[in-house]
DNA sequence: AATGAATGAGGATTCATTCAT
DNA sequence: AATGAATGAATCCTCATTCAT
């Protein structure tokens, strides 16, 4: 949370000299509260509406301060919004950095980490998240870069890790699915679209769907 | 072809009856073409900027008319916006309702059908058009209905009735498939997406892709 | 109705040499039609609107023309307007010039033309015109120059001339109105005004005004 | 009296927490300037060209403000309009609801009246605000409607109040004049109307007249 | 640090006028 | 003579950004 990234640098500095004690640090706090506000207003707004149809003052009212005050934060609206993407996406890279839950099949390895996709982006807000990304990437390369090398590169890499690892231990037969992690993945890519678009006009069993895939690369489970 | 849709209206009765012989139609055919010209111009600039970033101005220099002129064939950029996708995505339409692709195994309907898809979409502007639906599905609610209903629900439709036919025939063992056709296509939205955003990180191949998904899904051919 | 203006000069000479004989003179007639059609949208339109906000796309679709031949007709929208005023004005200017009615007492005349008035002008679309006159005659001084010019000191100096025979009859005891012919008209404004603005707010009865008016002028008749 | 109206909203809260002494409010002063100095060009360049004619541009240029600035106090041209026309009425609502001079005979008192109305009004730019109001009203029925409620109605009522104090004093005969306040006022706006569009064609002599209409009404004074 | 009034460039839309047919 | 598609200047309005307080 602290990653206080463009401007806003000896701030802090300046505030404890004229206090001293007390309710110190209150003002660094506050600042940095503000600075979340906008971050989650920021978001909600390019969410709904895109990075160009966004309005900062929209922002503003929403994160309930000032609009100037967000330039106190930001140095203009395309660096928000890069800076933005990148914060939003950072929890996900540590959670694809962390040691493997260490399972028994690869296949329940597999299940836990898509259910947990699935429970915490399909159907909530970084659905959406990921939906802008695939709208303003073109128009934002910085973005989709950063997208590729830090979430999409390393989860594939992982993926393949698995994949390797279950073929080696003769849970998966198809060799060739090595080379296209992206196959165990794309399910959860329609699911996440899909809740986006299409969720109010036929819902989608994204769970059931899930271990039909698997099925499919996994074997069926034989009901022992 | 020209399916004038907003404004514009009489003009062409009164061409028919000028007309009679010789190089006749100019008039309305060179209407016509100025319509194509901004229909094309408006696509790229949408594709390339999305719907908000789009400006008027850079339509009507690309496609070599006034400014003005656009609002002869289209209400406002809202409605110009919605009537083009609408007219981009009508070709698919045609094709899914198309007589199926009369082949003997489904795995080989599947993969003409797959091939000609990727051929015809991944890698192309279609691509994009794909990705800007997605962007803008939310923001442009008559778009999503309508792309859902003309393409992804007859589109799964059809993938559904082939899935039925290969589990008749033994080609599909996995019975739940069906409630899923999705996960047929999700490897051509995963292709569809990545060229868009991602191809020049890595670029993918999306036919060998295809082949390993159907191997996942048939089995894999043996190599008599 | 003739009294072409602007352009629209020998045509008629072109189309009778074209023609030699026959349904002659029909082109010239159907421009005369034309003409009549735009005139009489024209002047519906710029009642309801106004110079600024009037279109003439609207005065060419009400008149049933194309927006090109009202340049065959008019140099451009301005001319058209002052053209307009001034021709749906002469009519008045003539009715002015008209021998005056003669009848036994002035105060019948006066009520005989008063009511003329009221009937042909309150109340109908012409109370109208009155009003756009006094709208854009700052902005268009050649009309209100016109209207001046033709209508009012005209109307003005008739009516003076009646006052001083009224005087000279004895029908009337103050001398001063002879400066003031104003006076004699200013319920006739009133109530073309008030018809325009009001008339739906409360309902104003102008001939009872009018008697009201010239019992006050002539004194109050004696119901011998 | 700045009774902001549209939009604009907050600021003055804070401004007042911050204010406390000295030169205060310099803020929320120079806004209400500004206001001030964008109805003023406002109203001028209305009464100059009327309503569909004004450019903001000129009014923002006049008013020494950016265009946005305009923006910041009126929700759009129109209410802008509206608003302000309502504004320069206000200060005659007050003066018609203020308590009745207390002259001796009725007709000092219709005098006196008179006379003040115009000095203030004919020949003032408040003569080109009444005539606004007979120009745009048909386009502006809420500004129409406000006219006659506010002004028209309550200007009758009272002058109908006096007429009829005047009859049972005996200072006026007529009876039905009761019935026709419209008549007592008839001179004044024709003074108005003349002012604004004949005056340099022929000069008026507005006082003149009035005593003249005066004694019509009220007999002529006896030069004792 | 925070505010929000002010700015003015920018963009959508309109409409008088032209001109090839 | 008549048409109406095409033009592009003109105009309203928005909104990112600045800056005095």
């Amino acid at each position: 949370m602290p990653e206080r990234t463009s401007k806003s640098s000896g701030g802090g500095t300046r505030a404890s000299k004229a206090r001293a004690g007390g309710t110190a640090a209150s003002r660094a706090d506050r600042a940095a509260e503000r600075r979340a506000a906008i971050v989650q207003a920021a978001m909600d707004e390019f969410i709904a509406r895109g990075f160009a149809a966004t309005r900062l003052d929209d922002i503003a009212r929403r994160a309930g301060v000032a609009k100037g005050t967000i330039y106190l934060h930001f140095k203009d609206k395309e660096s928000m919004f890069e800076e933005l993407i990148r914060t939003a996406i950072l929890p996900f890279v540590s959670r694809l950095a962390a040691p493997p839950p260490p399972s028994g099949s690869v296949r329940d390895m597999v299940e836990v980490l898509a259910k947990m996709f699935l429970q915490e982006v399909a159907g909530t807000r970084r659905a959406d998240l990921v939906r802008l990304i695939i709208a303003e990437g073109p128009r934002f390369p910085a973005i989709a870069d950063f997208y590729y090398r830090e979430v999409v590169s390393r989860g594939l890499a992982a993926m393949r890790g698995l994949i390797q690892l279950a073929i080696a231990r003769g849970e998966i037969r198809e060799p060739k699915l090595v080379q296209f992690p992206q196959l165990m993945i794309a399910p959860m890519m329609v699911a996440v679209i899909w809740k986006s678009l299409f969720e109010h006009h036929a819902p989608l069993d994204a769970e059931a769907m899930l271990h039909t895939h698997l099925d499919l690369i996994f074997g069926a489970r034989r009901p022992t």
